[in-house]
DNA sequence: CAAATCATGTAAAAGCCCTTTACATGAATG
DNA sequence: CATTCATGTAAAGGGCTTTTACATGATTTG
């Protein structure tokens, strides 16, 4: 009947998946008070176990941190992918929607966002996570890089060059203008619209004219 | 021979000038560790004062954080007109060098940066720098205002937009890439670089030609 | 100039958090 | 069924935060 462990509303000495619960509760408590708006023990307590008990999973609350970033980037990675869907219907629309999935996800996952990118992870953490990151941002390298291909070679810009320009401009836009509380400022427009509009400008400058 | 109190190696009863000592011991910490790398207590102890002595002056933590902020924006402001020079030596050079001057800025000071963009503050405080930060943000917002009224009437896009873009791209630059250490992601170029050409890509699909 | 006052710093204490260590429980294994 | 392993608890030490009562010395004022 049920996935896991007994889940009776008290229960037993043993939590079932106590990761899991862990995570769950620390995302949370930083989509409302950011990634340093909680403390361990306070998660412990939500949770309903004692504050040594996540030491068993986690080696402290980084370790919880760079593990909710892990997910984090991976779920990230997947959202780009989709967007992008192989360049379909065609090579521009497929981009912009990249685009368009960054800020989607930093809207709609705002803890995974700040785990990922606002949670200042130890070295270790950083290096460990640099891969995962590395991959979400391959995706958009290889939009960018098919998507220039349609440019005459004499016009051609380094594709990494496009993807971190791209990257760069929906990473500021998220930061300044995203999430969906406290901290955004006020701008008149939609953070979307405000991406589409820089993205298809500088897209006007790389030689893509918006009325063929 | 002293501009305010006396400086013996063993200081009297009071400090002299605990706010500012505060203040300069943070910004090492924070440069070092991050915004969230220190503690009040550490910062009283390189200080060399009790760890109840800092609250005759800051109501807590996050208001020694604000109040760095504060200062860190003004001088964010007065880099940026100094840049822009009042569009000097043309308007194009000048827009290229409020660019320049905002990661410059998060390059050779990353402590207020910081301060400024990276320590969550309360909603209360983030409202009080709000005026700091929108000041800054004018500076941009009126080189892009001179900047595109070299445009025909049709092809002029608004100021604010074109402000936002750039601030957004510098912004994501500077997160991403910025900075002297840890966190920086490795790119195959100069963040300076990478928002030149950035900036001169987007200002050719507006309209500036790069030869003309 | 001396006394009163005010700003600034200290000491001590309460409360919370982090983390480790020794022990408890119950699930899995043979 | 007995053993072993994974997982959770209790207790304790140490640090940080913040408050309160008190100490010091700079500043103001008669």
């Amino acid at each position: 009947m049920n996935g896991k462990k007994q889940t009776k509303s008290g229960r037993g000495y043993h939590h079932g998946d106590l990761v899991e619960a862990m995570v769950m509760a620390a995302l949370k408590l930083i989509a409302e008070f950011g990634p340093a708006g909680f403390t361990f023990a306070e998660v412990t307590r939500v949770v309903g176990v004692s504050p040594a008990a996540p030491y068993r999973h986690f080696r402290d609350r980084d370790a919880l941190m760079a593990f909710i970033a892990q997910r984090g980037f991976e779920r990230f990675t997947k959202a780009l992918e989709k967007a992008w869907n192989g360049g379909k219907p065609d090579r521009l629309t497929a981009f912009k929607a990249v685009g368009q999935a960054y800020l989607a996800f930093a809207r709609k996952e705002p803890a995974y966002y700040a785990a990922m990118f606002e949670a200042r992870l130890s070295d270790e953490h950083t290096r460990a996570l640099a891969l995962a990151g590395d991959n979400a941002f391959s995706v958009l390298r290889e939009a960018a890089e098919v998507l220039i291909n349609t440019l005459p070679d004499k016009k051609r810009p380094p594709a990494m060059m496009v993807a971190l320009h791209v990257w760069s401009m929906a990473h500021g836009i998220a930061s300044l203008f995203g999430g969906d509380g406290q901290n955004r400022k006020a701008i008149p427009m939609e953070p979307e619209d405000l991406l589409e509009a820089g993205v298809l400008i500088y897209l006007d400058g790389l030689g893509f004219s918006q009325t063929p």
